[in-house]
DNA sequence: CCGGCCGACTCAGAAACTTATAA
DNA sequence: TTTATAAGTTTCTGAGTCGGCCG
């Protein structure tokens, strides 16, 4: 569904935003009353009754005023966008059309061909907490907290069937079968050949099979009858009939739903993440020495609940069991918590990515990487300075050279028997860096492990001057260039570097030997209030994203882009490349990637197969401006393809989500869209990044910049 | 005063699931 | 049309960051 965006004549700043009534809060404001005074009865009923008329009154609202774009022709019907922007209703309807987006609507209706009705989109009401005059005390997180907890998962249901040990057919426990079953399960990942995963394992089903057990060794055990109950079990549930599918979705709906939405202070809340994890393998990323390891059941003895005092606090749903402890902490966001059983890591329960509390904390993220691009220019002349000091400053500012010019994470410290071995900017050892020199000058090699063990192989170098090798370094996502301006400083840290790298260390040392995240932390909060080394890399990635963005401005093909939604996509999502490729966000490739490849080659060789033939019956044809139609049809089909290929090829390792969930902040984007053509907003943002950044679509308008 | 642990939050990619598209 | 596959989306939970507190 396309979701329109207002020409935004009508985005006021933040505060000022607030002159439609809200019938929902004052509404709201009753039954929270009403909680309050009876105390201890679950108001959440009570909020929803009052919520649900006002959201159908704003919809319908909202319907008899909603403008169309012109090429909104399959998707956009009826309800699809009631949730979108409330506001825009209130534009003028003509202005829109009639100005910016005229070319563009020119172009889709001629596109706008009788294509299947998409889904339609609904976007989840958002409680609009950036219209919200009455703002809380310092550090408190909410007046009023009322959910129903967590779900559990099922108990484990022993299915019988028997493991072979040795050619021999065994009996187990249900214990014993339950953790088989869970090795089972993974047999066909890579965990399975890994020894840890497997030593861990064996350790913890040893200890379950007992002494004496028939059982002597992983090694010649047999899971394949477990393995293949679980296909069977798999393939039944496949098997299952639409009705029948949509019935255990129901069903579980049904019971899922007091969980779903929590009550925070007048409104309701979308809760992210209620139930409780299942038992299973642990399944570490890397090589991490804890994966085979059990992770055990969680009950409510082991889960603190955090809710308002007067609110109606939540029922354990395990007969006879009890929460462990029941707490009313109004500085925290989180509703539950309880620690895994491998590391004794925190597990919270928060709110949805869509809630006002994820949604401020956002926002400030983002005002903080605009603060920062305030003072950055002052900040990287006390950098440039620091780089030509020694001792502890020369570090520091070394290391901060990196954090701003590759967007390096800071870099914990970590305990390598317990986690796997990764490292950031402070923790990188000698290993992980090779100096050189090649024709331009200097060059370092970075080649480490990073958060989530992903792989960062960085050729840092200086640019060429001879285009052409600059064009293909620029290709090449492993290869930076030194940014303009930085090259000087850039020839002090390849110095630093080798000092800091020099005989004397080992390779294990470590590179940045006087320093650590906190203490530099600490430095840079000198340089800037509130500054540490992560807004580096939100403040680099937005502005890269910004910086990308608006080269469209004066791009010599802009009018031919804004003229097709595929090629402004393009441009977009080359801009966001950008952006995955300096935060090295990867992704896995898929399995079948080459024959997928392959596949499309065959397809574009067919294509033009097709094209030789129909030019050489061109030559003979009666109907010849059919034929030239056909055949410029053909080539543009074949140039789709061949564009789709390359996309497909480039985006291969490389994840562009991350960055857009985390890293860029919505505004860019959003102005972006209601400057360049008001390309539809929802071609770049899914359903809940529209959900996540609705403050970001009411607040930015087409003159928004970073 | 500092080092290490605790606690709370953001960021991360894989897996599971759903929808769109091609054959 | 049906079906297979690819693309897109959501869920899951592990892995970071960073402030604060305590000994």
């Amino acid at each position: 569904s396309r979701l329109t965006m207002s020409e935004s004549d009508d985005d006021k700043p933040l505060k000022s935003s607030k002159k439609e009534p809200k019938p929902e809060e004052d509404d709201d404001d009753v039954p929270l009353k009403k909680a309050k005074s009876s105390k201890k009865e679950n108001v959440q009923s009570q909020v929803k009754e009052e919520n649900a008329p006002t959201a159908a009154k704003e919809s319908k609202k909202k319907k008899k005023t909603k403008r169309k774009r012109g090429d909104d022709d399959d998707d956009d019907d009826d309800d699809d966008e009631e949730d979108f922007d409330t506001r825009k209703k209130k534009a003028p309807a003509k202005k829109e059309k009639s100005s910016k987006s005229s070319s563009k609507s020119a172009k889709t209706d001629g596109k706008g061909q009788p294509k299947k009705p998409k889904k339609e989109v609904k976007v989840e009401p958002v409680y609009e907490w950036w219209k919200d005059e009455q703002p809380l005390a310092q550090g408190k997180k909410w007046r009023f907290l009322e959910h129903n907890g967590v779900i559990f998962p099922p108990n484990y249901e022993p299915h019988g069937v028997k493991m072979k040990y040795d050619g021999q057919i065994i009996s187990l426990t249900p214990e014993q079968e339950a953790i088989a079953t869970m090795y089972a399960a993974m047999s066909r990942t890579d965990y399975a050949g890994k020894d840890v995963f497997k030593k861990n394992f064996w350790k913890e089903f040893s200890e379950k099979l007992g002494k004496n057990h028939a059982i002597k060794d992983l090694e010649n055990c047999d899971f394949q009858p477990i393995v293949d109950h679980l296909d069977a079990e798999r393939e039944k549930k496949k098997a299952l009939t639409k009705e029948e599918k949509l019935k255990i979705k129901q069903a579980k709906e049904k019971t899922e739903a007091p969980y779903v939405t929590v009550v925070l202070d007048s409104h309701l809340e979308k809760n992210g993440n209620f139930r409780v994890e299942p038992a299973g393998l642990f399944r570490g990323r890397g090589e991490h020495p804890k994966m085979g390891q059990v992770k055990g059941v969680i009950q409510p003895e082991d889960i603190t609940m955090n809710c308002s005092e007067d609110a109606c606090p939540p029922r354990c749903s395990l007969p006879g069991h009890a929460w462990q402890s029941l707490v009313h902490k109004d500085e925290q966001t989180w509703l539950a918590f309880y620690k895994d059983t491998i590391n004794g890591e925190f597990k919270y329960v928060f709110l949805s990515a869509g809630s006002s509390l994820k949604g401020q904390s956002d926002r400030e993220k983002f005002e903080k990487a605009r603060e920062l691009k305030k003072h950055v220019a002052r900040i990287r002349q006390r950098i440039t300075q620091g780089l030509k000091s020694s001792g502890l400053e020369m570090q520091q500012n070394t290391a901060l050279w990196l954090i701003d010019n590759l967007a390096i994470r800071a870099g914990n410290e970590k305990d390598t028997n317990e986690e796997a071995d990764t490292v950031g900017c402070c923790s990188l050892r000698v290993e992980h860096i090779t100096l050189g020199t090649d024709e331009e000058g200097p060059t370092i090699y970075f080649n480490f492990l990073g958060k989530d063990s992903i792989e960062y192989k960085n050729l840092v170098k200086l640019r060429p001057k001879d285009e052409e090798k600059a064009k293909e370094g620029e290709e090449n996502p492993c290869v930076s260039f030194v940014r303009e301006g930085e090259e000087k400083n850039f020839r002090r840290v390849v110095e630093n570097m080798r000092s800091l790298t020099s005989n004397s260390k080992k390779p294990s040392d470590d590179v940045f030997d006087q320093l650590n995240t906190s203490s530099l932390n600490t430095y840079l909060k000198d340089l800037m209030p509130g500054l540490t080394a992560k807004v580096f890399r939100t403040y680099n990635a937005s502005f890269t994203l910004d910086q990308e963005l608006y080269k469209l401005e004066d791009h010599p093909e802009k009018s031919s882009f804004l003229r097709n939604d595929a090629t402004q996509l393009k441009f977009y999502n080359d801009a966001n490349y950008q952006v995955a490729i300096l935060c090295n966000h990867s992704r896995a490739v898929s399995k079948t990637f080459d024959s997928q490849v392959e596949k499309m080659d065959e397809k574009i060789k067919g294509l033009h197969e097709e094209l030789a033939d129909l030019k050489k019956k061109k030559k003979s044809a009666d109907n010849k401006e059919q034929m030239k139609k056909k055949i410029a049809n053909l080539e543009e089909r074949i140039s789709k393809q061949e564009t789709q290929k390359q996309i497909k090829l480039k985006l291969a390792g490389v994840a562009l989500s991350t960055s857009k969930v985390n890293y860029l902040d919505p505004r860019i984007t959003v102005a972006w869209c209601k400057r360049f053509g008001n390309f539809p907003l929802n071609k770049v943002f899914n359903k809940s990044l529209i959900t996540k950044f609705k403050w970001a679509i009411d607040e930015a308008d087409e003159d928004w910049r970073f």
